[in-house]
DNA sequence: ATAAATCCTATAACATTGGTAGGATAATTT
DNA sequence: AAATTATCCTACCAATGTTATAGGATTTAT
């Protein structure tokens, strides 16, 4: 298991616009700056968040990125189905898997693993994130 | 995030040798027919088992694999580590990553989670998996 | 001896990761 | 209107990881 740079990438991209203080919203290009992530790179990130919905902003020069929800509405759950729709178990996403022992305790774990590792991710919200409320734990 | 062959193949093969009430254990060949697992891929999981030493067996012909422990003693982040050494959060594990942003609250929302992660796969035994004991919960 | 079974090493197709490159498009400033 | 700023979009690519297969060496029971 591992968490790739789109996702780690991402976090910091949306803590970036979140802790911004500037009403016209942060520039890709700033964001590119002050996470040491090259502007190109970055491309792809902002291009998943914004397809997630997550982020927004006006077309051309000058437009930065908003949150379109409150912090405290937006979880790491959130950031990383932007990047991967799922958490990936093949026995269990894909039916062709499986075909003899689905009476499979295996399968059984990690359906429930799965769902358990949803709500942990889930639990955060970004807010949290940024002001480390560790009292939530 | 994904569950790689090998992690859920060993998995069932620890829940085909811990489930057996054959006293000489359970032959590789065995487990391969069972779980429908190639012998020779399976070649690699029971080899990543045994250098964990969450199974043993005696060499050559008829030499049936056995746990070395207690089933309720045995937990999925057990197997898990006989495949992967650790979760794998390249800015954690790597110093020479986060230069510039180490009061990074993305990279402290990771530690955190990936404890989280450890105490879930260390929460069930292999008995629990098995006898798909709910009560836990 | 022979057969059964694992042990060990090498190879390989395929997918994913972590980017780079080049330009098109849209809005703003001069 | 022209130049500039900045995102948007598509293609490409090297390195690594995944998911095996192949072939033989080794060990021990019979």
């Amino acid at each position: 298991m591992k968490i790739n740079t789109k996702i780690r990438y991402g976090m910091r991209a949306m803590i970036d616009i979140a802790s911004s203080q500037n009403p016209e919203g942060v520039l890709q290009k700033d964001i590119a700056i002050h996470q040491d992530i090259s502007l190109k790179y970055l491309d792809s990130i902002i291009a998943a968040l914004k397809l997630k919905g997550l982020i927004a902003n006006s077309k051309g020069k000058g437009s930065g990125y908003k949150l379109t929800r409150n912090p405290d509405e937006i979880t790491v759950w959130d950031i990383y189905t932007a990047f991967e729709p799922t958490i990936i178990v093949d026995c269990i996403e894909n039916k062709k898997f499986c075909s003899r022992s689905c009476d499979c305790k295996s399968r059984d774990y990690w359906i429930e693993f799965k769902q358990e590792l949803i709500e942990l991710l889930s639990k955060k919200s970004l807010s949290q994130i940024i002001f480390n409320n560790n009292h939530t734990n």
